[in-house]
DNA sequence: GTCTATAGCCGGATAGAC
DNA sequence: GTCTATCCGGCTATAGAC
């Protein structure tokens, strides 16, 4: 619980990445202002020397570890190579981006289901739009005769809802593999059988 | 906030009901045993007479929220017609018991994301497995060169990524409709496009 | 099996010294 | 900008009358 995430950051980037992490964990009503501040190594008053109130401080947490994971499917959109090769980069990124980086990946689980109209909104145009964009207009040109946000929908769909069902897929005897990576390495080839099958 | 779940049930029945609504809108830390007993029209401490704690009527509630949506899945797989009716009509129940109950996809939807080990361990064996190994049997008798189990997860995966990113949807301009129906329409042309494409 | 009353604890937020 | 101290309300759960 007193993980310091690096010491050279300033306290209110310290006290984001903290809050991140436990929001995270245990979604918004299940972290307190004093949980925060004991992880920080400070006092719950000083919080509100940086953030207005909690909700300010949840949304500061949310921006900051949506951060990595958009630079990371950025990094694959650019990669130049075949299509095939440009389009299980794009997987790749996608289903690492998810993976690799739980505390994103489980907050925007938990903001799906309980975040109200108005955060989903502002989610969605600062944060989701323009990395979806990138990866629309990928997909449009790798696959010409589909239209582009279709196809990163049920793609994004697709690894969206694997990683979450991920802690029942052990359970279920579905002869799906638990591995992330070999996740996405079979996902690229059944999304080439799906492109391939609305081709002919 | 006071509507009446269904007049002739048993107390134990109405409070389980009525539990299951609001802790799929609010978490299981977001609702307290004070909103539930107001909700139900009794006295908080009167839940403790049908339930031992707080975490015994969560699980009671989660039973009673999974048992319709699995029906309905079960109804569709015992439907009889040619393999592409079939496979359709599998497809068009998940979505619609999915979609059709927010309040049982919420459940999931939040257990998934804060469920532990153990309490997902127990929904897996009691509550997804039996209907999952229907489904699997069905595909792997629709889709014979297919293994079954993969098939039936890519196509949960797929409705559950979808509907769980549904309040996104229109916000991203993804060319995706937001209607449930006619996404299961959708869906089930790109999955026998897929199956199309393993098998060419 | 329901109620009233309450114990005991934890929540967000603030005041004011330093 | 951090601290100590505190307000005040909500939380789960229990005791005991009816």
């Amino acid at each position: 619980m007193s993980t310091q995430a690096a010491p050279d950051l300033s306290t209110r980037e310290r006290i984001a990445v903290t809050a991140a992490r436990l929001f995270s964990e245990h979604g918004f009503a299940g972290v307190s202002m004093r949980d925060i501040a004991e992880a920080v190594g400070v006092k719950a008053a000083s919080l509100y020397n940086h953030f207005d109130d909690k909700e300010s401080l949840y949304f500061a947490a949310l921006a900051q570890a949506f951060d990595h994971p958009i630079r990371l499917v950025d990094q694959a959109l650019q990669a130049p190579g075949t299509p095939r090769q440009r389009l299980t980069g794009l997987v790749t990124a996608l289903v690492e981006a998810v993976a690799g980086d739980p505390v994103s990946a489980r907050l925007l689980q938990r903001e799906l289901v309980d975040g109200g109209p108005g955060r989903m909104e502002r989610i969605a145009q600062e944060l989701m739009r323009p990395p979806f964009d990138r990866i629309k207009a990928v997909l449009s040109e790798l696959a010409p005769a589909l239209d582009g946000g279709r196809v990163a929908a049920y793609l994004i769909a697709t690894v969206h809802g694997y990683l979450s069902l991920l802690p029942l897929v052990p359970m279920l005897d579905s002869g799906l593999t638990t591995d992330p990576g070999q996740f996405a390495e079979d996902l690229s080839g059944e999304l080439l059988a799906w492109l391939a099958g609305r081709q002919r």
